[in-house]
DNA sequence: ATGCTGTGATTACAGATGTAGACAAAAAGG
DNA sequence: CCTTTTTGTCTACATCTGTAATCACAGCAT
């Protein structure tokens, strides 16, 4: 069933994107990737791992002084229970509300528009046996 | 152009949720509305009201001694930015890759799916010319 | 006038979050 | 071995959030 109920913050989310990125990772690795995107120091890096740590989303292992940190919590359980958690405080929990607020103000481009169509019409086919 | 870049919280929501239905009120009226809901003092939303009011996503008019308070930032708008930080965040930016996600997870309900189908081809009927 | 009552303002405080310095143990280099 | 560098843990602290008690004042009832 995975990781129950994580909740990352926005600074967490950007060091999970990362270990997601590369998996195992040592807290140097965390720091000069995400160095150029947010400048954060050394320290930050490691305390927000060492949170990440605490709420059971990443696992640091040293084996042999080092310390490799890889997610425990899956990319896409994450963005699920994100999208989940959006969805009803915005939407009332219905997608299809939200396509319609963005096309309404036409914040969806025709490129955008074009995928969902295919993946629709996938959805279908794969759904009929 | 609206109230810019105002983040709200999860609390804060709430509370907007309420002036978003039944426009001006005062603060007991939100307290009642959302005494059910979340069983939160008086105290806890007025201090909520000020707060919003202090970022400018709501006004109070205190016209005769009483105040009332309504929204400056429009349900519309605040859905749309919070959708947007969202996605970006979670989707890079991507609607379809968020639908992708969910469908691959079976996140969607039929009836979901339905909808949305109906809303894409009612798309393409407007903007065929 | 005088004391309740309803209402907003002020103050409070614990826990979460962003951000980082100081310190200690371990590794690497000479 | 002993110094320099690396790396992780602890501690720190300002700000933001959630939540509320208390205060002060305006209006109503007596």
């Amino acid at each position: 069933m995975s990781v129950q109920q994580v909740k990352l913050t926005d600074a967490e989310w950007q060091v999970m994107e990362c270990l997601w990125a590369g998996d195992p990772m040592s807290g140097r690795e965390v720091t000069q990737a995400l160095e150029p995107k947010t400048g954060w120091s050394r320290s930050t890096i490691l305390t927000l791992l060492s949170r990440l740590e605490a709420k059971g989303a990443v696992a640091g292992n040293s084996e042999g002084g080092k310390k490799l940190f890889s997610p425990l919590l899956g990319r896409e359980d994450a963005a699920l229970q994100e999208t989940e958690t959006f969805l009803d405080k915005v939407y009332h929990g219905s997608l299809s509300l939200m396509v319609s607020a963005l096309t309404q103000r036409q914040a969806l481009s025709p490129e955008e528009i074009r995928q969902l169509h295919q993946l629709l019409d996938g959805l279908e086919g794969g759904n009929r046996p």
